[in-house]
DNA sequence: CCCACTATTGAATAATTGTTCATATGAACG
DNA sequence: CGTTCATATGAACAATTATTCAATAGTGGG
């Protein structure tokens, strides 16, 4: 069980921490886009269509599903079909708190 | 004060709501790159100079003062000069509370 | 069956970005 | 001062990436 404090240092002693960090740089980079972060935002408020999202947002079906797919990779987000529809959401809390810490970062800029 | 559920709704009815997540999208981009993951990895540590993380990451200094730069103007970072060094740290508590969400994320991948 | 609707995919293009190298600034010190 | 050490900066290059457009595939209704 881990302090707070120690989470970093216990990471750090890992074997495989630079693959850790890898993999974390690369999450973050998929977050790093404003398209992606406005179709998070949108999924945080319920599950939706790809062409609910496409059009809530103004961008084409084709660049939604681009978006989506490295979401998907990223495990940020997962789908269910419902007949020929795919209906997507957020995929854990993990990114709902990282978003929240993100927005607190982010305010008073 | 916000729910923990309620936090997005009250964001995404602020009038600055776009330029908000432009912030934020930015601030991911920022920390979506493995040299600045690395060196706010390290500064989760201790405090450090620009010397050292050079030398602790086998960078140059020239690649660290840039990716400095880059964390500053996200005040993902501080400073403070000493002598004729500048001496950097993690600059408050939600970038080490999104790393930890994020190492959380991508554990088992 | 066709047709409309939904989603995905691949190629092409335009734009962004991290690193390197060379140079500049500035501080301490003999 | 002149030199050394630490940091910052600017330009250039290579690499990555988001979007658009066109085409493909799958679903269900009439």
């Amino acid at each position: 069980m881990d302090s707070k404090k120690d989470i970093f240092r216990s990471v750090r002693g890992r074997d495989d921490f630079e693959s850790v960090l890898y993999h974390l740089a690369e999450t973050f980079r998929v977050l790093g886009d404003l398209t992606r972060v406005r179709i998070l935002m949108a999924l945080t408020g319920s599950e939706m269509r790809v062409r609910d999202l496409a059009e809530a947002l103004d961008l084409t079906d084709s660049a939604v599903s681009h978006q989506l797919r490295i979401l998907r990779n990223s495990r940020l987000v997962k789908f269910r079909k419902e007949g020929k529809n795919v209906v997507y959401s957020i995929s854990d809390d993990h990114v709902a708190t990282i978003f929240r810490e993100g927005i607190e970062h982010v305010e008073g800029m």
